[in-house]
RNA sequence: GCCGAAGUGGCGGAAUGGCAGACGCGCCGGACUCAAAAUCCGGUGCCCGCAAGGGCGUGUGGGUUCAAGUCCCACCUUCGGUACCA
C-alpha cells in the first residue's frame, strides 16, 4: 500500500475543509487540497516500489524569468493525469520534477547586473515551483533536484570522470576500462609518458583542438547543432570559425548501438526517423587513388610506380591507413567508378600542399585561406554556385588506370569521410554543378531505365542521374544492375587490395566544453611545467574529492575573448599543487546538456552521497515507461541522454540498455487565431491574395510593384467566410489571413498560466489544455475553449451539490438508490470509455465522455450516489481539486488519491436491442431495430421487412446482399 | 531540394474500412427575469423543399472495395525539421 494513504488513512479531514461555498470556486478548494496534499505527502513514492512500478518523466524545465509558459502544463498534465489513474490501479508510480538550472540566461544577466547567476537562478525556481504547485501536479517533491546543486553536479562530474576512465573498443562494440586498452609494444617502449598520451588519445572524453563556433555576440563557442545558417540558434548572432582546445565526447563510437536500439522503443517513427538521420549511416567503399610519392612535372603518377603498386596491393591487403602515396576517398556509389572523372580535396586535406603544382600554388594557397577564414555564413550564402581551384596534379583511376585531376573545392566537408571524394559528374548532383562551371569531362555510366523522361540528355552528358539503373561504359561491367554492380565491385577491390566497404556517420562527436562561468566545472587538472605552461599531461580529480565547486567571482563581465571566465578565478582556486607538481585546473564548463543526461536516474536515489544511484533502485524502477516534452529535444537531448546511458551501462552503473522506453511529445500551444488584413497607405483594404509576406525583411508588400503595406487585425465579427478563405463583411472581395501565430513577447499573444488559474481555475486550465485536441498535436490557444471547460466543471459541480443551499449540502437528486438499467449503462458506458481512452492517452475524448455522462445525469431528478461517486473517480486525474471537494462532500473522509479505478462490466453495457443502417448500393437509406445477438439472415429479413427498404427494393433484382452482424446491412442492385 | 506531420462545419476537434461531424465553442430559438448576466431546454454541415423527402459533402484527380475521412497511386497547400554528409 502507498505510504501517502498510511499517513491520510482514517484521519477526518480539518473541519476547514467543509466551508461554507454553495457555488464552484476552485480559487478556494484549489489552495486547501494543495495543502492538504502537500502535508499528508500523498504523492510521496516509496524507495522501493511495491507491486508493479511505474515511472513517469517530464522534461525538467530551464527555469527562465519569464516564468511558467501555457506550454509547460500540457505535458506535465497528460503525465499527471497517467499517474494518478496508475496509481488508482494499484500502482507504485514515481513522479518527480526538478530543474535544467545550468543556464546561458542567468549567466548573461550577471553580466549586466552582477547578480550572481545562483541567486537569480533560486529566485526564477521558486516562481517556476509555486506556478506548478498551483496546477496540483501530484509531483513527489521530496525528491526535488536541480541540476547546480553541488550534490547533483558532484555525480554530473563522476560520470565525466567515467567517460574519461572508458575507451571504445571496436571489436566488442562496447565502452571498457582505460586500463585495459591494448598498448602496443613501441608505445609501451617509449616509456610512461607515451603510455599515457596513447591512452589520453583514445578516451571517451578527450581534447582537440579543432576549429570551433565561435560566437562574439555570445561570448561563447557553440555546438555544430546549435549553429542554424550560419547564426546561433539562441539569439541568432554570427558564427565565425576559430581553432581552441576544446573537450570532445566520442559518441560516433556509438553511432552503430545508438541507431540500432532504436528498434526496441516505443517511440513515434518521426521522432526515431529524426535520430536515424541524425545519426546519418550510410554503408559504401573507401578506394584509394593513387598519386604517388612524388610526381614528375606533368603532374602525374608515374605509370611504372603505379603499376608496381597495383601489384603490391594485389598481393598483400588494404592498408587501414592510408600511406602518401594514395589520395582514399570515400563513396555510397562504388558502382560509378567508371564515371569518376576527377578527385576533389578538403581546403583542409592533409596532401593540399603536396599536391599543389608550382604554377598553381597562388591560386590555391589563396582559395584554402579564403576558405579557411569563411564563417559558416558564408558557407551557406555561397551555396548556389560552386568555387574551387585545380591543384595541377592528377591521380589515377584504379579500375581504368585513367589520370583524373585533383581539385579543391569547399563543397567536400573535411570533417566527413576522408575529406576526399571522386566526382563522378554524370550521376552527382553536385560534382555535375562543379563539373559545369569547370567544364570537367561528364562520362555516364548508369542507363536510366528506358521510360525515364531525361534519359537522352543523361547519356549525352547534360543532366544528371543520381539514381539507380544498369551500368554503362563500365568496361566488362556493362549490364549490371546498381545494387548488385556496389557490391560487386566493393568485393573486387577488396580482392585487389584498393578498397574495403565502409561505412560513414553524419554524426559528428560531441563538442563538450563551453566557456562559460555558469557550468559544472571539469574535475581535470592540467600539468604545468616551470615556467607555467601546460605539459599536454593532466589528472582527475579524485571520485571522493567530488564535487569541484565554482569559485566566487567577482565580475562577470565577457572579455571579448574566447578565454572562459573561470580564467578570472582566484588563484587560490585556479591553481592545485600535489606531491610538488603545480597544476591548472580546467576552467572551460560543461554543456546544458550535461545535467540533463542522467537526471531521471538521479531522481531514484536522490541524496544517495555514495553513489549517483543505489543498484538495487535503479534495477527496481528503470526504465522510464513514459517520458513526455517537446519535440524539440527530439535529437539533442534525446542522443546524448541515450549515449551516457549506453556508457554507463557498458561500465555496470546501470541495467537497462535504453532509458527512455516509451517517448511522447507533446505538441506546440500556439496563440489565439488572429485575423490580419492590409491597407495601403492611403488606408484602403488590400486583399491578402495580393500581399507578399515571405519577404526578405519579413515586411509584407505588394505582390505587383512591392509597395510595403500595414498590417490591421482584424475583429471577428467584420468578417465573413467566403469559400476557402476570409474576407470583409463590407468588401467581400478583400481577403484576409486567418491563422495562430507561436506566441511570442513581440507579438504579444503569450498567455499567462496565472491569468488563467484566477479567471477559471487550475482545474479548468488542464481541463482544457487537454481538451484541446490530440496531445501531439499543434494546437492555437482560446480563451472561450477555457470557458466552455469551466461550464462543464460548474456542471458536474452542481450535478453533486446544491448550489442553492446556505452550506455545502448535496443536491437533493443525490439519493441513496440503486441505478436503472439505462443509468448504469451509460455509467459503465463511461467507465469503459474513459478508460480505453486513457491507455491510449486520448485525453480530449475522456472528457468529452464525461460530459456526455453530465449531460446524461444532468437531466435525471434521481441520480444515484454510487454513480456519481464513481464519475468522481473518473474525473480526479483530470480535476483533481474539484474531484477531491465532491469526494469529501459524497462522505469520504481520506483522500481519493489511492481508492481504486472504477471497474467496467460487459453486462452493464449490453442492450437487447441494437439500431441497424440499412444500405442501398452503399447508400444509408433505413434504420432497423434488431435484437442484438440476430444473425445475418435474421438481419437481412429485418431489413427487407422495413417499409421504405421495401418499397426501394420493390422491382429491383438484389445482387448481393451484405451484412455485417450488429453491424450494418447493405443491398447491391441492379 | 530532402525528411516528417497534417488538410473534416463559422472555429477547436470526433470517427477498430461499416450511420461523417461525437464533445466543446460560436450562432439561432424558447423558458426564467422589469431587464440583462448567469442558468435551464431545444436547434444548428451545405443546397432544394411548407413538409415528407431528395441532392451534395472529409484539400485535388484517379484507383481498390458491396462499402473509403480511413487503404493504394499521383498531385496541391500548410506547418515542423534539415541542408553541399559524397
Amino acid at each position: 500500500m502507498a505510504p501517502a494513504r498510511l499517513v491520510a488513512g482514517g484521519r477526518p479531514l480539518p473541519s476547514s475543509l467543509h466551508t461554507l461555498m454553495p457555488r464552484y470556486n476552485p480559487a478556494v478548494i484549489e489552495p486547501k487540497w494543495q495543502r492538504f496534499w502537500s502535508e499528508h505527502r500523498t504523492f510521496a513514492a516509496p524507495r522501493m516500489p511495491a507491486g508493479p512500478k511505474y515511472y513517469v518523466l517530464d522534461m525538467f524545465p530551464y527555469p527562465s524569468g519569464d516564468g511558467l509558459h501555457v506550454g509547460h502544463p500540457e505535458g506535465y498534465t497528460a503525465t499527471d493525469i497517467i499517474c494518478r489513474h496508475r496509481r488508482m490501479c494499484g500502482h507504485s508510480v514515481m513522479h518527480p520534477m526538478g530543474w535544467d538550472a545550468f543556464g546561458l540566461p542567468a549567466e548573461q544577466h550577471a553580466k549586466r547586473t552582477g547578480t550572481p547567476p545562483r541567486v537569480t537562478t533560486e529566485k526564477n525556481i521558486a516562481t517556476f515551483k509555486r506556478q506548478l504547485q498551483m496546477l496540483g501536479f501530484s509531483y513527489d517533491w521530496d525528491r526535488e533536484l536541480a541540476t547546480t546543486d553541488p550534490d547533483y553536479f558532484r555525480w554530473t562530474q563522476w560520470i565525466f570522470l567515467q567517460l574519461f576512465d572508458t575507451w571504445f573498443d571496436r571489436d566488442q562494440q562496447r565502452g571498457r576500462p582505460i586500463a585495459e586498452l591494448p598498448v602496443p609494444e613501441d608505445v609501451r617502449q617509449a616509456g610512461e609518458e607515451a603510455v599515457r598520451r596513447f591512452q589520453d588519445a583514445h578516451r571517451l572524453a578527450y581534447q582537440s583542438e579543432a576549429p570551433v563556433n565561435w560566437c562574439p555576440a555570445l561570448g561563447t563557442v557553440l555546438a555544430n547543432e546549435e549553429v542554424i545558417g550560419g547564426l546561433s540558434e539562441r539569439g541568432s548572432h554570427p558564427v565565425v570559425r576559430i581553432p581552441l582546445r576544446q573537450w570532445m565526447l566520442r559518441i560516433t563510437a556509438y553511432a552503430d548501438r545508438l541507431e540500432k536500439d532504436l528498434e526496441g522503443l516505443d517511440w513515434s517513427e518521426s521522432i526515431k526517423a529524426l535520430q536515424r538521420n541524425w545519426i546519418g549511416r550510410s554503408t559504401g567503399a573507401e578506394v584509394d587513388f593513387y598519386v604517388g610519392h612524388d610526381q614528375g612535372p606533368s603532374g602525374r603518377p608515374h605509370p611504372g610506380e603505379f603499376k608496381e603498386w597495383r601489384n603490391q596491393r594485389a598481393a598483400g591487403s588494404f592498408p587501414d591507413k592510408p600511406g602518401d602515396d594514395v589520395i582514399r576517398i570515400y563513396t555510397t556509389r562504388p558502382d560509378t567508378l567508371f564515371g569518376a572523372t576527377y578527385v576533389v580535396l578538403a581546403p583542409e586535406h592533409r596532401f593540399v600542399a603536396r599536391l599543389t603544382r608550382p604554377e598553381q600554388a597562388d591560386a590555391v594557397k589563396a582559395y584554402c585561406e579564403q576558405a579557411q577564414h569563411k564563417s559558416d555564413l558564408d558557407r551557406t550564402d555561397l551555396a548556389r554556385s560552386k568555387t574551387g581551384v585545380f591543384t595541377g596534379s592528377f591521380a589515377a583511376n584504379p579500375v581504368n588506370q585513367r589520370p583524373v585531376p585533383i581539385w579543391i573545392a569547399d563543397y567536400v566537408l573535411a570533417s566527413y569521410g576522408t575529406g576526399a571524394i571522386m566526382a563522378v559528374p554524370a550521376h552527382d548532383t553536385r560534382d555535375f554543378e562543379f563539373a559545369r562551371q569547370f567544364n570537367l569531362p561528364i562520362v555516364p555510366v548508369v542507363d536510366p531505365a528506358a521510360d525515364a523522361a531525361d534519359r537522352a540528355q543523361v547519356l549525352a552528358g547534360e543532366a544528371v542521374f543520381p539514381g539507380d539503373g544498369v551500368s554503362i561504359n563500365s568496361s566488362s561491367y556493362d549490364g549490371i544492375p546498381t545494387a548488385e554492380f556496389k557490391q560487386r565491385i566493393t568485393a573486387d577491390l577488396a580482392d585487389r587490395g584498393q578498397g574495403r566497404e565502409a561505412v560513414n556517420y553524419k554524426l559528428r562527436d560531441w563538442l563538450f566544453s563551453r566557456q562559460h562561468f555558469w557550468g559544472e566545472p571539469f574535475p581535470i587538472l592540467h600539468e604545468l611545467d616551470a615556467s607555467g605552461n601546460r605539459t599536454g599531461l593532466m589528472r582527475t580529480v579524485p571520485a571522493d574529492e567530488l564535487p569541484v565547486n565554482l569559485p566566487e567571482l567577482e565580475k562577470f563581465e565577457s572579455h571579448g575573448s574566447p578565454e572562459p571566465p573561470l580564467d578570472q578565478a582566484p588563484e587560490s582556486w585556479l591553481y592545485v599543487t600535489i606531491d610538488g607538481q603545480r597544476y591548472k585546473r580546467e576552467t572551460n564548463t560543461m554543456p546544458q546538456w550535461a545535467g540533463s543526461c542522467w537526471y531521471y536516474l538521479r531522481y531514484l536515489d536522490p541524496k544517495n552521497d555514495k553513489a549517483l544511484i543505489d543498484p538495487a533502485v535503479e534495477k527496481a524502477w528503470m526504465p522510464v515507461d513514459v517520458y513526455i516534452g517537446g519535440a524539440e529535444h527530439a535529437v539533442l537531448h534525446l542522443l546524448y541522454a541515450r549515449f551516457w546511458h549506453k556508457v554507463l551501462y557498458d561500465r555496470g552503473y546501470v541495467s537497462t540498455v535504453e532509458p527512455f522506453q516509451k517517448l511522447v511529445n507533446q505538441g506546440m500551444i500556439l496563440g489565439e487565431v488572429e485575423l490580419t488584413g492590409y491597407q495601403a497607405e492611403g488606408g484602403e483594404w488590400v486583399s491578402a491574395s495580393a500581399v507578399n509576406t515571405s519577404d526578405d525583411d519579413g515586411k509584407p508588400r505588394l505582390k505587383l510593384g512591392g509597395e510595403e503595406v500595414i498590417t490591421v487585425k482584424v475583429p471577428f465579427d467584420q468578417v465573413t467566410k467566403s469559400g476557402e478563405s476570409f474576407v470583409l463583411k463590407d468588401q467581400p472581395e478583400i481577403r484576409l489571413e486567418s491563422r495562430a501565430y507561436k506566441m511570442s513577447k513581440s507579438r504579444g499573444n503569450v498567455v499567462n498560466p496565472d491569468t488563467v488559474v484566477r479567471e477559471y481555475g487550475a482545474d479548468s486550465l488542464r481541463l482544457y489544455e487537454m481538451f484541446m485536441g490530440p496531445l501531439e498535436a499543434t494546437k492555437p490557444w482560446s480563451m472561450e475553449g477555457v470557458n466552455g471547460v469551466r461550464g462543464f466543471l460548474d456542471r458536474a459541480w452542481r450535478m453533486i451539490v446544491n448550489e442553492r443551499a446556505e452550506g455545502l449540502e448535496l443536491n437533493a437528486a443525490v439519493v441513496d438508490e440503486a441505478p436503472t438499467v439505462e443509468q448504469n449503462r451509460i455509467l459503465h458506458k463511461t467507465i469503459q470509455g474513459v478508460t480505453q481512452d486513457f491507455e491510449r492517452m486520448a485525453f480530449n475524448t475522456s472528457i468529452s465522455k464525461l460530459m456526455e455522462f453530465t449531460n446524461y445525469f444532468f437531466k435525471c431528478d434521481r441520480r444515484p450516489r454510487a454513480a456519481m461517486e464513481q464519475f468522481v473517480l473518473l474525473l480526479a486525474p483530470l480535476a483533481p481539486h474539484l474531484a477531491e471537494e465532491l469526494w469529501a462532500l459524497l462522505g469520504h473522509e481520506i483522500t481519493l488519491a489511492y481508492e481504486p479505478w472504477p471497474r467496467f462490466d460487459p453486462e452493464a453495457v449490453r442492450e437487447d436491442t441494437a439500431e441497424i443502417p440499412v444500405q442501398i448500393n452503399g447508400k444509408l437509406r433505413a434504420r432497423v431495430e434488431v435484437p442484438t445477438g440476430a444473425d445475418a439472415p435474421a438481419m437481412e429479413q429485418a431489413a427487407k421487412d422495413d417499409v421504405r427498404i421495401a418499397e426501394l427494393l420493390a422491382g429491383k433484382t438484389v445482387v448481393k446482399c451484405v451484412v455485417v452482424p450488429g453491424r450494418m446491412v447493405n443491398f447491391v442492385i441492379k
